[in-house]
Parts: structure tokens; C-alpha cells; sequence
RNA sequence: GACAUUGUAGCUCAGUUGGUUAGAGCAUCGGAUUGUGGUUCCGAGGGUCGUGGGUUCGAGCCCCAUCAUUGUCCCCA
């Protein structure tokens, strides 16, 4: 016998999953379509080179290789993430009309150890939409909006879009007197800072080779709750890069002002870094301020250089991932989903031999009007088969039985408020729908 | 990859200083005079106690190894 178990980090969704997921990626497909977004998949598996070299050293461990011929120029993997990937598509389509908005709902894998708990798995889904061909923050913007728009319209309230420049982070390194190669392991210490204490990161930081001074003036500015970006312009005043990242930042706030985007779920945060080394202008991370342990819902940013790895011509570009697996992990733990098992809203119990040709006429006769209707496919006992409604959470069982159809009627059973009632065939409809 | 945690029925767990045939709740299935669920009552099935060694007259319990689990870190959706 075979053991039957599912490979590690990766999950089976049943029904009273799927429907739950299908809703959440639906309103994502909606929201995506309103702003422009056209839909695009690309394989799950890659050549190895496509997508070593843009995550940096850590992420590029995490890319899951297939032992498929290795070593040699056919060495393969399967896909880390979507933008890469995207990249390569616009890379491969240079005649596409510009700015090019897609939108890409596929299963990614990471070879990291699964965390249920916090929504980490080996196997997980991201809904990404990206713009490519144009450098106008107006477009961060609207995906900070896209973003806002979904964990509202999925019943989120407490979530904080955190965000962030690259820009502005390089300017802090050189204000700090490090040398930029130092800007990804400061920005690792100082991201943790929603995590751990200023005196933790601190540590870490000196731990790294941080000079004293160095640190204490990255204390002024980063253990103020919320430092504003006119006081880090001031702080920055001789820092171009710095400033221009700033100026960046203002023009979207300004624009998601404008959109209605709430200003309670968006802000400026020096301490957001995102460890993905292609990003090169605004990033953006969304998560629950209440619920810590799970990881970011969101994340995106600006990737200007990325699509030049492939034409060796840079080409403006910026995008989010909505985490499909986290957002469900959330609304499982925050108690957001209401159980279903199906869609099934009718169930008409088999009651006869003698009246299962007028039961289906009568379930053709329901689904052609729009109302998910199952016929119970055995003749078994009255009590097994509204036991399956009960269990199936399906709220009304209708009865064509002898005595009904002697009547011209049909008995419909509500089985929420237990109220019974007989009405005629043309009755039904308003009666489910009220 | 580092540290910690836990492995007993499908699930959640009891199981005395080591002592007969390993228990409960939930879940599943069947029944309570044959046209009605979610409440109740009765009954049934289901476990080589993660695996392999060792100690002992005797191991679910003690020892060693191994596999797996879960959590934190790292990193991320």
C-alpha cells in the first residue's frame, strides 16, 4: 500500500476551501479588470537562468530546481514568483502597446519550511498586477488603491499598507556614512523593526559591523513613530536620491488622496525594506498591525531595471502581489469565512420511482432560471436525504412527492427557519428568493 | 539551515511510581413501528500506542537511534 499524503508545504483545497478562494480571487479578477488589467499566465516551469540573479543570494536558494538534466543549459525550475516571469514575456514581446497592464493569478513554489500558522507554504498562489512602459507614480498608486480596494471589499478593516522607497532607503544608507552595499543588510535589520525592539535591531546592526555613531543617528530617525517626510527631507536636504524617492512618495499620497484610498489603512514607514533586491523606486507591504505572526497579505514595488536583465534596455515597470494564501489564512483565523460546502441552493428529494420523471423536469425547470438545484440521486429514506441538505448546508429541500403531485404542488422546506409551507410550481422562485 | 516542541482511533486528547483484554468526547455508520435534518436515546465499526532496537518477569510509560510534526528565527505572499 501506498502512503497517501500530500508533499510538504503543499495543501489539497476541498470544497468548503474552494469556494472560499474562488470568491476571494474572483472580487481580485474584478477589481483588477476595473482598473485595466487584462489577463496573462505564463508556465510554471522556467530555465534556471531566467530566474536566478534577481532575488538575491537568500531568495535564489529558495528557487525550487528540478533534477531534470542539471548543470547543463536545459537546467530547469519551477517558477519563485510571477514578476520574474513577466519580465521575461515583455522582454521576449517588445512590440507590446505600452503602458502594458496585466494581471496573473498562478501557484508559485518556494523550497522554505512551511509555517501554516503564519500562511507560509512551499506551494502558494499569487494574484500579481503590474505596468509596464511607464515611470508616472500615478500607476503605484493605483495599485495601492487596487490593493485597498480588495481587503476592503473582503471585509478587511485593520490593515496598514506600509510604504516605502528604495530611493529614499539608499539615501539613508549614505546619510548613515555606509558604503551602499551595506543598504540590504541595514534594511534587513531595520525591517524587523515591527517585530522586535529598536534595541534588538540595534544590536544586530553593530553585530553586522555598524559603527556606534552610525547607529545612533539611525535611532533619531527611525524610533520615531511616525516620522514624516517633510522632517526626512529636511534630514536629507544634501542627499539628491533621497529627495527625489520623497518627492515620489508625496505625489502618491497625494493621488491616493484623491482616489479615496483611506488614509487610516496607508502609510509612510522608514522601517519597511522588502528583502527582493530588484526593486529601485516606491515599495508597498500590507499588513494586520493586530495580528503580527502572519506574514505580509500584499507586496510590491517598482522594478525599473529588471526587464533590462533580459534586453539589456531598461524599461520603467512596477506591481504588487496579492497573497492568495495569506489573505485566506487571515480571514481563517480572523473568523471571516462563513462554512459552505456548496453552491447547491435547492435540494428535491427523490421520493418515488413514480415521480422522478416530474422531480427532473421540475430540476431542469429551476436551473434554467438560475437556481442551483440537486436532484438526490437515490430513493432512500426522507430523513437520509435532508440529513445530506443539512450537512451540505443547503437551505431549502423540495418535495414532489405522490400527495403533491396529485395536487399540482410541491412541498418546500426552508430548512434554516424549519418552516414547511405547499405552494404551486410557479410559486417557487419568489419563495426562495424572499 | 539554527533552536525548541510533540508523536496513543478519522479529529481533539486521557492513560497513576512500569502491572490483566489501551479509554473518553467529537466525527462516521446503523437503529428508536417505514413522508422530514440540525436536539435526545440505544448500538456498532475503528488503534501492531510514529518506526527500529534496548532495559525488564512485564513497556503506551524508562533508555538509545531514526522518521515525522508543530512553533520561533532566517526570509517572504
Amino acid at each position: 500500500m501506498i502512503n497517501a499524503r500530500t508533499f510538504k508545504g503543499a495543501r489539497d483545497f476541498l470544497p468548503e476551501q474552494m469556494l472560499h478562494r474562488e470568491r476571494i480571487t474572483q472580487i481580485m479578477r474584478n477589481v483588477f479588470k476595473k482598473y485595466g488589467f487584462a489577463p496573462m499566465e505564463t508556465p510554471a516551469i522556467e530555465y534556471l537562468d531566467v530566474l536566478t540573479g534577481k532575488y538575491g543570494e537568500d531568495a535564489d536558494r529558495l528557487i525550487y530546481r528540478l533534477d531534470y538534466k542539471t548543470g547543463t543549459k536545459d537546467a530547469a525550475a519551477l517558477h519563485y514568483d510571477l514578476t520574474v516571469p513577466f519580465s521575461r514575456v515583455v522582454a521576449m514581446n517588445p512590440h507590446l502597446a505600452v503602458p502594458f497592464k496585466r494581471y496573473q493569478i498562478q501557484p508559485v513554489w518556494r523550497a522554505d519550511r512551511p509555517q501554516p500558522h503564519q500562511g507560509r507554504f512551499r506551494e502558494f498562489v499569487q494574484c500579481d498586477c503590474d505596468v509596464v512602459g511607464t515611470s508616472s507614480i500615478v500607476v503605484d498608486a493605483e495599485l495601492v488603491a487596487i490593493t485597498y480596494e480588495v481587503l476592503k471589499m473582503l471585509g478587511f478593516n485593520e490593515f496598514v499598507i506600509k510604504i516605502n522607497n528604495r530611493k529614499i532607503l539608499n539615501g539613508l544608507t549614505q546619510y548613515l556614512g555606509l558604503s551602499p552595499d551595506m543598504t540590504g543588510e541595514v534594511c534587513r535589520s531595520i525591517d524587523k523593526l515591527d517585530k522586535i525592539s529598536w534595541e534588538e535591531v540595534a544590536k544586530e546592526l553593530l553585530e553586522k559591523g555598524i559603527s556606534n555613531d552610525a547607529i545612533k543617528t539611525a535611532e533619531t530617525l527611525l524610533t520615531k513613530s511616525e516620522i514624516s517626510l517633510s522632517s526626512l527631507s529636511s534630514a536629507f536636504a544634501a542627499i539628491p536620491e533621497a529627495l527625489e524617492g520623497i518627492r515620489e512618495l508625496e505625489d502618491m499620497f497625494t493621488y491616493l488622496e484623491c482616489m479615496g484610498v483611506d488614509a487610516a489603512n496607508y502609510t509612510f514607514d522608514l522601517s519597511l525594506a522588502r528583502g527582493l533586491d530588484y526593486y529601485t523606486g516606491p515599495i508597498f507591504e500590507t499588513k494586520l498591525p493586530n495580528h503580527p505572526h502572519i506574514g505580509s497579505l500584499t507586496g510590491g514595488g517598482r522594478y525599473d531595471n529588471l526587464i533590462g536583465t533580459f534586453t539589456g534596455k531598461s524599461m520603467p515597470a512596477v506591481g504588487t502581489t496579492l497573497g492568495l494564501d495569506r489573505i485566506y489564512t487571515a480571514m481563517e483565523q480572523l473568523e471571516m469565512l462563513v462554512p459552505m460546502k456548496t453552491s447547491t441552493q435547492v435540494l428535491v428529494a427523490n421520493f418515488s420511482e413514480a415521480t422522478v420523471i416530474p422531480c427532473l423536469q421540475l430540476v431542469a425547470q429551476l436551473r434554467s432560471i438560475g437556481v442551483c438545484t440537486e436532484f438526490y440521486p437515490e430513493q432512500v429514506k426522507m430523513k437520509k436525504q435532508f440529513a445530506y441538505a443539512d450537512k451540505q448546508n443547503i437551505q431549502y429541500v423540495l418535495i414532489l412527492g405522490e400527495d403533491e403531485l396529485r395536487q399540482g404542488k410541491v412541498s418546500l422546506k426552508d430548512m434554516r427557519t424549519g418552516e414547511q409551507v405547499i405552494i404551486g410550481l410557479e410559486e417557487i422562485e419568489r419563495e426562495i428568493n424572499k
